[in-house]
DNA sequence: GTCTATACGAAGATAGAC
DNA sequence: GTCTATCTTCGTATAGAC
């Protein structure tokens, strides 16, 4: 791996579990060895980092969820996937969704960060038409508030990242199994609706 | 309202929407039309006031808990309740809920914060003993992961205060709700169990 | 590619006048 | 209760030697 990457793997872990702001630059060339000059041999800057850490997961990320947007399959099944990426995207990229969630806020704030916002918008148009086919093809409940169930969706998937470790008892695909079945079915063995599909 | 909760309130709006960190004390004087040494008169550091709003916030909160836990209604009830208490919560002090959520993991870590972990560990009791009851009593399905489901519902009603904002289109009973309907029931209009109660 | 040395500014905090 | 002035430490970043 070059150097230059190592680096960034590093810098990326303690961002994510110091946040980008409690990490210093001498932090980094600690943890990598080094000393904090010898990081402006790599870098230009510590925003530097976390802009290239976040935008090469995002174009991975949404790549992803454009096949799936494109596939042919039914409403439901494409949830399903998306749903199960997201999971993976948890997996393999942890410190990176970390940074992401933690300080997509505050750095969305700088012009060179504009990015994050057009992301984060791209990202609700999948799920609004993901969950708007689903309404229409009658594999979802006609009553769901499409905008309050995206935020419901994203928040449950994304925010797993806090808990969530590799080689814990529970791996990314059952995590993603339960919170599909709750997330579809719910937890409850009788349902609260007065007049609903099922009750 | 005296000086210093007025002060307190200034600081709780810039923690919660730029950060801790990223929350200077001039920037605290400057919204609060004074100068950052005049601050020093009302409080003895930055920490203090992260302190002050979130132990007394923490206090409040941990009391609505034990009323839900302690009182006689059924589990389901309870559970309803204690969601309901938490977007309540999130309405009425979305600053402090906030700053808990992003800044927790950070400050947990020094000694004069041990109690932010402590709190944590409570919370997890009130829903584990919540749900535990609901399986039991047949209210919630058998086979849920009852860890898992904790997380789940943590994670889902605490994001919220990233979203929500009074005076939306939503209220936070509104909010309440469907966050339940979704919770109990779930966004689809049949079940993927093979086996389940329901299908 | 890393080190030594250091400049520069920002941030938390203090002392004493008003 | 606030201001003026200031100290100190820390953090980002740079320059040039090795």
């Amino acid at each position: 791996m070059p150097r230059r990457d190592e680096l960034l793997g590093i810098a990326a872990g303690l961002f994510a579990e110091k946040g980008f702001k409690n990490t210093t630059v001498r932090d980094i060339a600690e943890a990598s060895g080094i000393l904090s000059g010898s990081l402006y041999h790599h870098f230009d800057s510590k925003e530097s980092m976390v802009d290239e850490i976040l935008s090469s997961f995002q174009e991975q990320l949404f790549a992803d969820y454009d096949a799936v947007l494109k596939s042919d399959a039914d409403a439901r099944t494409k949830i399903e996937q998306a749903v199960r990426l997201s999971f993976r995207a948890i997996h393999e990229h942890r410190y990176e969704v970390a940074i992401f969630q933690n300080e997509a806020d505050y750095l969305g704030g700088f012009d060179r960060f504009a990015y994050l916002a057009e992301r984060n918008a791209q990202s609700r148009d999948v799920w609004i038409t993901l969950l708007t086919e689903g309404v229409k093809s009658g594999a979802l409940r006609a009553d769901l508030d499409i905008e309050l169930t995206y935020r419901f969706i994203r928040d449950t998937v994304w925010v797993a990242v806090r808990w969530y470790r590799p080689g814990g008892s529970l791996s990314h695909e059952d995590v993603a199994d339960q919170y599909l079945r709750i997330l579809l079915d719910g937890i409850s063995t009788s349902s609260i609706t007065e007049g609903g599909t099922r009750a």
